[in-house]
This record gives C-alpha cells, structure tokens and sequence, in this order.
DNA sequence: AGAAAGTCTACTAATGCAATGGACTTTATG
DNA sequence: CATAAAGTCCATTGCATTAGTAGACTTTCT
C-alpha cells in the first residue's frame, strides 16, 4: 500500500507547478533545484506527465513546463494512478468486481479490497491541486482537520524510526 | 497503494484457517494445496505470523497449524501490517503527523495522505476473519452490500466492462 | 527406529525502482 | 547564422525488494 518516490517527485513538482501557475514555463533545473528532486530523474516524471496531457512543455531555450488545466482541474488520483497504476490494494477495481462474482471462497476479501480503494478514490478523486496549495482540503470538512488537540511535543528534527516497531 | 503478493498469501491461509478453526492443526501441504499457494513460500508466511503469536504450530507427525485466536478477533489490518508494513501510502502515520507540523509547503499533501491512511485503517481493523468467512462485512451496514440486486449472469468467462464505470 | 511434520538459515532468480548518461532536437537571441 | 539553453528520447546501470527454493535440523507420533 505504498507511493513510490517517483509519485511523491509527480505529487512535490505538481504541486509547485499550481503555486507557480501564473508565471508561464519553468525550468527543470528550477523545479529540481527548489523541491530538491534529482534533475535527470523529474526529467521522465515531467515527460510522462506531459504525455498524460496535464502539464505542456515549452522547448528551446527560454524553455520549461508549465500545467495545461488549472489547478482546480487536476485531481491527486489521475497523477497517483499515472505514475503508480491503480488505487486498490489489488489488481484493479474491475477485476475486483469480476473476482467478487467468481472467486467465491474469496468473495469477502476481494470485496475489502474494492471497499478499500473506493475509500482512497473517494478522497483522491476529491482533492484537486488548487485545494493543495490553498491550504485546505475539500473532504476535511468535519471538523477533524481543525479540532486537533492535544499535539505531542518534539524536540529532535529526525523521526525516529525504533527497530522492528510498526507505527501505525 | 498494493498490497504485495506474500500479503495477498497470507490472507487466503488465514482465511482457510479460519474456516477450519474447529478442526486442529492443520499441515502446510494441505493449506498449501488447497489455496494453491506455493508450499515452501508459504512455510516462511506461516512462521512470521507464528512469531506473531496470531497462529500456533504444533510439531512432528500431525503436526500442523492453527489460529491462536477466535477469528473474530482477528482483524485484516494486524495480518497486512505484520507482512507489508504501515497502512500509509507513505511513510507511516506517525511520520506524517510529523511531516505535516514541519514541512509546511507540502503539509496539506502529507494530510491526504493520512486521510487515506485513516479510511484504509478504519476498514480493515475493522474487518475480521470472522466477518471474512461468514460473508459479511461490518463496516458496509448502509445497504451497500446487501441491497445489491441485478448480479450478473455467471456463464461467461471473461470480465465484461460495464460503460460509464470506474475502473481503478 | 522411522516417518511425518515444523524450524531455521542461507541462497538465488527475477523484478522493479531510482537514477544516470549521452546523443539529438528545438528555440531564443546576439 | 552560430551558439547556448532548454526539452526529448533511449539505453543502461546499480540496487533493493520480492518471490521462491534448498537443505540440514528438530520434534513428535506410532
């Protein structure tokens, strides 16, 4: 159940596309240089991205990239599904569907998995890259994002991960 | 956002197990067998989840394995943790509350990601073997499930893609 | 004692992921 | 029109993880 890194590159350099949306095409080497991303590997990211018809390039010197919808048009699961495939934890939500109608001793699990994956596509689906930058996510709105108390206090920089504990 | 193929292993043993949870222990060829797993692999599947204490073995002649537990007391999200880590798309819970009080340009990112994380988890600890076997989900109490009318015909082989759907 | 089972450690093959290198094309501009 | 600055495209590589195997060892039943 896991983002690769090449996702997490996609979701920081969308991102900082939308907050620049305004500004025309910007440079790799920018792009690279500000979320500190390596340059030659964004490179595919971007072309792949662009491939995908959300972001356009401009060649040549003065060149760069730049979104092609706006930010509140480019929803977090078509780039998730881009660079990582499906959301469900399994195949895909049709061959969910088609293991729930045939695989019977199995049924139960296939449909969690498809219940999974509508709970993740329901939020993914629902968050647009504009919510990112503007600070405040659609689905949020029951209070739990801002009725968050009793916050734990720390004191290092470096998450410490303890040896064989699972965290969550 | 995959759950990996040893995970998927697991599940279907503890599933078997499950529905065999009056019989005694039972051998690893025959889980393997019947669910078709691969018989070496899962031998290495069955002792993590031994070292877990979620199933015991008995050894020698008529040895085998079992559930340690009722299998309503076991829940999917303790069986896809032990073997593939945090629920999280990224990182795991714990970190990301950290990531969104310090990396403040992609707080409203890491959030999502919790969100997901917290919708993921809220379904498989709540979900048990019990609830797996006994063809019923306790989390899909609004109808979803049971309201389900218009199956399909099963005669045909392959998937059929309904128009207009989502598939992933 | 022998057979049937789990235990444990090591190994390997294959895959996928992350990243890099380099030749090529396009464009601005002096 | 030459040059530099940028994107494009493809090949390759290093590495980690995953999936699976092998085999020697231990325990228990009969």
């Amino acid at each position: 159940m896991k983002i690769s890194q090449k996702g997490l590159y996609a979701l920081q350099a969308m991102m900082m596309l939308a907050r620049r949306h305004h500004q025309g095409a910007i440079k790799i080497r920018e792009i690279a240089y500000e979320e500190d991303l390596p340059e030659k590997f964004l490179e595919l990211i971007l072309l792949e991205l662009k491939n995908a018809r959300m972001v356009e390039s401009v060649r040549g010197a003065k060149g760069g990239y730049q979104l092609r919808r706006d930010p509140a048009e480019i929803h977090l699961s078509e780039i998730m599904r881009l660079i990582d495939g499906p959301l469900a934890p399994f195949a895909d939500a049709e061959q969910l569907r088609v293991l729930i109608n045939r695989d019977l001793p199995h049924r139960a699990l296939y449909q969690v998995f498809l219940d999974v994956r509508d709970a993740a596509a329901k939020i993914l689906e629902n968050t647009t890259l504009a919510d990112l930058i503007s600070g405040t996510a659609p689905h949020s709105t029951k209070g739990k994002r801002s009725a968050k108390k009793n916050e734990k206090e720390k004191g290092s920089v470096l998450p410490m991960v303890v040896a064989g504990q699972k965290n969550d």
